[in-house]
DNA sequence: ATAAGTACTGCGTATAGCGCAATAAATACT
DNA sequence: AGTATTTATTGCGCTATACGCAGTACTTAT
């Protein structure tokens, strides 16, 4: 499928008029005639009810091109910031994340942004309090959540799963762990954070989920030193993969369940990046936004990872 | 460009390696490698740094990728529905939905949907306090806010301007109204929410906003009763465009400052669906979204009218 | 040093896209 | 009612494009 046949159909459905599309295109109103059948026939369904007079979408059809219709005004932003990668965005940029987000996600690839964008000035203010984007001047906030809440856009940066870990040698001291509800009687390393609760829940396809208590006399309120605890072998842990992947890989800590989903608050959820008003997005936001994405989406692959 | 294009181009990345995703296309490598390269010159952008042996992504290409990369997917969902368009879903749908939305842009296209998905059977709540969408049981709430909050799934299914619009006979009574700011020595017509606070606020073009204080001896909490009372010319009142677009097509209401945005609470509204949970979702839940979506976004347009 | 693998590019053929013109149908106008 | 205009579609010829094959230049692994 062409995406100009699909601008064409889409075209149509606003014109309600094969012939007047193809005058707005100023080409022969085969051209939309045929666009508009070929569609129909990839996919397998009357897109329009049309008489040689009248025409009117089909239920379907409309149901499809009101799916369209955001893509393809998303594809026109990406090809026009396509075609703008040169002509540099400035100005300073004020963002915000977690600590340990913006140490283990943003920091290392701080040197490629700022080559790629000499001219952008960054103010990265790491915090693990919810600082108030717009009292604070903040361009850009990164929040870990299910969804993101607040009177803002959010865009997703990264899916994030949670994975319960421990060090190689605390499971020579304690044996290993056979299942999640083994964890009971274990040692947790916990966070001190309200939505940290008391029990880990765990899904494993498409099975009910359930939760595990979990305790244990060590509740730390740093990701980064929960993580060093763990690797320390001080208990098991819960935290980000994003936090524990190259732990994981260079044998520091062993991922327990890894075929089991896990979290301490819900499943689902991932990185966000939340700025104030789609419209008016300046530049350099935007910029900033999509380096993020295009570094995170697949930093666990070899060929984008981390410098 | 072609989406086959783009999905080859996608799948270079993925696989890092023109001959590899020839393998994986069962195509010849020169198809690949025509396909990137007229991508590259559509694009007027270099997506791929490649000598004979070793290939990597330019920065540019992988932004360019990040953003495209989704909306594939997305096109992929969109095809897959269309193609089981057919293929009834079934079950029961709960929602809610404030009850002027659920009256003026539900309620009238209830019967298509019925004809449509005879074997979903609806269960519409309306109401004007916010339920707590897991604890009832919902599938699906319709939210209207400039952004959603809460740990649920949210997709714009309309963007709404509000309108100040007054009756024809307010305005032979006490004058024509030349500018927001008059709104001051008028007795307008108010919402009895906390968020609906005694300003109204303006904006026009890309000036700077302003709020202009409104007051008036008539509070009321419902919206069809507010505009009951605008209609009956008991002063200026704000609504959403929803709710007076056929008053003001019809005469009954005047729209007071057409090249003006107006707002009681913030710019850039709209009515959101929430649904809990991205994965899993019933097909029935997403048919419905797909449905309101298609029905409503040109709900101003000739041809597709409510019934 | 040899071999294998990679990206790229002519080349011939086959396919698809394009506008033109003709056709059938349906509404608008007289 | 009858004519005229507009509309969607389709056959036709032409052109441009897409495809695989084979060959080239080059890089890396054995």
């Amino acid at each position: 499928m062409d995406i100009d046949t699909l601008r064409i159909v889409t075209l149509v459905a606003r014109q309600g008029n094969f012939a007047a599309a193809a005058r707005v295109l100023d080409r022969d109103p085969s051209t939309v005639s045929r666009a508009v059948a070929a569609a129909e026939a990839e996919l397998g369904l009357r897109l329009f009810q049309r008489t040689t007079r009248a025409l009117s979408q089909t239920e379907e059809g409309a149901v499809f091109l009101a799916r369209i219709r955001p893509l393809l005004d998303e594809y026109d932003l990406a090809q026009e910031e396509a075609a703008h990668a040169r002509t540099m965005p400035s100005g300073t940029l004020r963002m915000t994340a977690s600590v340990a987000f913006a140490q283990e996600c943003i920091v290392p690839h701080l040197a490629a942004f700022r080559a790629l964008y000499p001219d952008v000035s960054l103010e990265l203010l790491p915090t693990d309090s919810n600082v108030d984007i717009a009292g604070h001047g903040l361009d850009l906030a990164i929040r870990l959540a299910a969804a993101p809440s607040g009177d803002l856009i959010s865009t997703r940066l990264l899916s994030t799963r949670y994975r319960v870990c421990a060090a190689p040698g605390y499971l020579d001291r304690h044996g290993a762990i056979a299942g999640p509800r083994d964890l009971a009687s274990h040692e947790c390393l916990r966070f001190a954070l309200p939505e940290y609760r008391t029990r880990w829940r765990f899904r494993r396809h498409d099975e009910p989920a359930f939760d595990v208590p979990v305790s244990g006399p060590l509740i730390v309120s740093s990701a980064l030193a929960l993580r060093q605890v763990a690797r320390d072998g001080l208990g098991p842990v819960l935290l980000a993969d994003w936090l524990v992947r190259r732990d994981i890989a260079a044998g520091r800590l062993i991922d327990l369940f890894p075929d089991y989903e896990s979290t301490a608050t819900e499943f689902d959820t991932g990185a966000w990046a939340l700025y104030p008003s789609r419209s008016f997005l300046p530049r350099k936001v935007r910029v900033t936004i999509d380096f993020l994405r295009a570094r995170l989406e697949d930093a666990g692959d070899s060929q984008r990872a981390p410098d």
